[in-house]
DNA sequence: ACTATTTCCTGGATGC
DNA sequence: TGCATCCAGGAAATAG
């Protein structure tokens, strides 16, 4: 399930393989659920179009994009392909003849040509164009302190509901709202508001910490995540809690426990965070 | 204005 | 072996 690190992850490995590449045409599928924007809307708005960067903002992807035509320098994007892989969405380069994957919703045709392939069994992903596309909430890696506390003040929900509100922090998934609380010592159910300085110090510090090394050993490889090369990540081995459940705590010995949180399974060390 | 809960979707795991 | 049931979860929709 991709969340910051992988969609990171994916979007240095597509920007390494199709910037500079011209989109030639798009197929898209019969299923409506992966598209935000109408078809005919993300037809016109890719096709023989110039990809000039493929980026990650939030979770999402976004590829910028200019009319391929006219000169090469200095080219603005005028339209933006924003990609949201939900949970199981992926995108993948390879050449036509490739066998199509089962659940494959778009398929864009590169003048290279290779082929850029989304597929997404559960068909939580979501497919759109923009003009300039922002995330709702806040950047975790760039955040600053005095920014990230304001961010929870007055709030009552849990702090583990906070961090996975991407209105207030945009690229933080279940995997790291966990693995940073227990680095922190702050049990996921504490309200939100309550934490202290020095709590909030922690946790920001452990959120920008936990996302770096997970970005640097190429993100978490549960279930069936692969990056744009179909290679695995290796940060599911640095997972401290997450999944853990029953399993000793690696600092105290005792067992890691798991509760639900806004319908979310939510693991933590009973005696290490408080 | 917030917060909590439900819904979407499929494949893999589990249980009888 | 087969079939039913449960569970995973990001984000939008709905309810409180």
């Amino acid at each position: 399930m991709p969340e910051l690190p992988e969609v990171e992850t994916i979007a240095r490995g597509l920007a390494t393989r199709v910037v500079g590449d011209v989109i030639e045409s798009v197929w898209l599928g019969s299923k409506p659920e992966p598209l935000k924007s109408p078809a005919a809307e993300i037809v016109s708005a890719l096709e023989s179009k110039n990809i000039l960067d493929v980026r990650r903002v939030g979770k999402h992807i976004v590829f910028d994009l200019a009319p391929a035509s006219g000169a090469q320098a200095n080219k603005k994007p005028d339209a933006q392909w924003i990609v949201h892989l939900g949970m199981t969405g992926s995108l993948l380069v390879c050449a036509p003849q490739t066998e199509l994957a089962k659940h494959t919703h778009a398929i864009v045709r590169l003048a290279s040509g290779r082929e850029l392939r989304f597929v997404d069994p559960r068909r939580f992903g979501r497919l759109s164009i923009n003009e300039k596309f922002e995330a709702p909430g806040a950047e975790p890696l760039d955040v600053s302190l005095e920014k990230f506390t304001a961010l929870f003040r007055g709030r009552k929900t849990p702090i583990k509901s906070a961090l996975l509100n991407q209105k207030l922090l945009s690229g933080v998934g279940n995997i790291y709202a966990d693995e940073a609380l227990f680095r922190a010592g702050i049990r996921p159910r504490r309200r939100a508001a309550s934490l202290t300085r020095d709590e909030l110090r922690r946790l920001h510090l452990s959120l920008k910490r936990v996302l770096k090394q997970a970005i640097r050993l190429g993100g978490s490889s549960i279930s069936d995540y692969v990056d744009a090369n179909g290679e695995e990540g290796f940060f599911q081995l640095k997972h401290r809690v997450y999944g853990r459940e029953g399993k000793p705590c690696l600092v105290c010995k005792g067992p890691i426990k798991r509760i639900v949180i806004a319908g979310r399974s939510s693991h933590y060390c009973p005696k290490c965070q408080q």
